[in-house]
DNA sequence: CAGGGTCTTTGCGCTGGCGCAAGCAGATTG
DNA sequence: CAATCTGCTTGCGCCAGCGCAAAGACCCTG
């Protein structure tokens, strides 16, 4: 693929350690590949045949239960690798992400990731830091759930999301991305109608300012303040 | 440490690769401590200095929030390492693991990690696939908290402990360890109030037999369908 | 075997947040 | 500039599950 931009690969912590030789035959057996917003990259349960950088654009990973309901996993964010179930000894995929923006995603056939382990072991290094770290998050939020109210639960979620994908504008920060309060919902366990209310009453503390699938924050001290609980 | 009785750790699926020169290599670099009920390997929050292996026994982790709750996060059983916060870039641990039950615990200082790995790529493999398998649990974990009610939550709980640790028993099975309602409030994000009334619910239904800090389950088949909904 | 500690059970009242339903507001299309 | 579609807001009633409280039941210790 002649297309790809070595900057955006060189750029990030995982493939810094590598030489220009490597990466370049790293990317040369690499795809990329557009995704248009409401696409999904695979669909879970689907057979792992690749694994994925996000290069460009968002992504939520969405997992359906058995009755239907739906819930968002994760988001994943410029510079994330995802859908590796392969190195983790699963031959489906888990989640479905689906581009939340229009999204840019470098594809590699899963018998490489062998490979480029063996390559370079800096890469298992990283590859196991990131997944020791969603692990981490995975946990904080179980405990989160566990413990919290839906108000706090909702407070970590945007905290976490103009954390992640914030940008500042004007007198706040953005979420840098389209999220509906049905997201949000999916990504605290709730129901839509509840986020509303509260980003509404939110709105009316002044701590942020709201519209269709936009989220802005006013003030995010004040919201960590009722994120820890002293409300 | 003369008294590491090496088939046990041979048995394991981590290890089993490795070739007699190799284990011993290991072995030798490692200490035996024997940890009685109720007391913590390592507290959260602890510098780490030593990665883990459960030779024998049974390990509760907990995490606690700044406002004192309390939730556990997983149970350790035999063969499973833990504490290898170094290898996932932390430096301190994430929770706290104490015995449930008399346990046998193999311990190594963090620095054997990167020795380990580098002399044996199956290690580095093989423990990522674990902690992939942690990953998955506690997005399963998330699901359900996020969409299940109460008393489904409960009996997956269950389910997964007879399927980690449960030994046949006459007409039921047996989960293998002291774990009281408090411990699997914790694990669900309810009561200990709430967990009692619905096992003597289950009681009453025959599906399960209670006792101070002991479970036995009657029915497996029976609250398999109910943690599916199908009530 | 008496006494105290720990774990469990159960009743009762309260409430956070869900479900339903109706109406509204921005975007998108012909 | 209708018409429509999708996402957001809000009111209302209800109930699962929490918190409190008090009373067993089991276990260990002296």
């Amino acid at each position: 693929m002649a297309a790809i931009d070595r900057s955006l690969v060189r750029a990030l912590p995982m493939f810094e350690k590598l030489s220009d030789a490597e990466l370049d035959r790293m990317l040369a057996r690499a795809t990329l590949r557009r995704v248009p917003i409401g696409e999904a990259v695979f669909e879970q349960g689907q057979k792992a045949t690749q694994f994925f950088l996000l290069l460009h654009g968002r992504l939520k990973v969405t997992q359906v239960t058995s009755d239907g309901q739906q819930i968002i996993v994760r988001v994943v964010h410029p510079g994330d690798i995802f859908g590796f179930a392969k190195a983790l000894m699963r031959d489906d995929y888990p989640g479905t992400p689906t581009a939340a923006a229009e999204s840019l995603v470098l594809c590699w056939p899963t018998e490489v990731w062998g490979l480029f382990v063996e390559q370079n072991p800096h890469l298992a290094v990283n590859a196991m830091q990131t997944i020791g770290q969603r692990l981490q998050e995975a946990h904080t939020r179980i405990r989160e759930m566990a413990t919290e109210e839906v108000e706090r639960r909702v407070a970590h979620a945007v905290l976490r999301l103009i954390d992640q994908a914030g940008r500042k504008e004007g007198e706040g920060i953005r979420i840098d991305f389209p999220i509906s309060r049905q997201d949000i919902a999916e990504m605290t366990g709730t129901t839509l109608h509840t986020v509303s209310r509260i980003l509404s009453a939110w709105e009316a503390k002044g701590l942020v300012e709201g519209g269709r699938q936009k989220l802005l924050v006013r003030d995010a001290a004040g919201l960590a303040t009722l994120a820890e609980g002293e409300s």
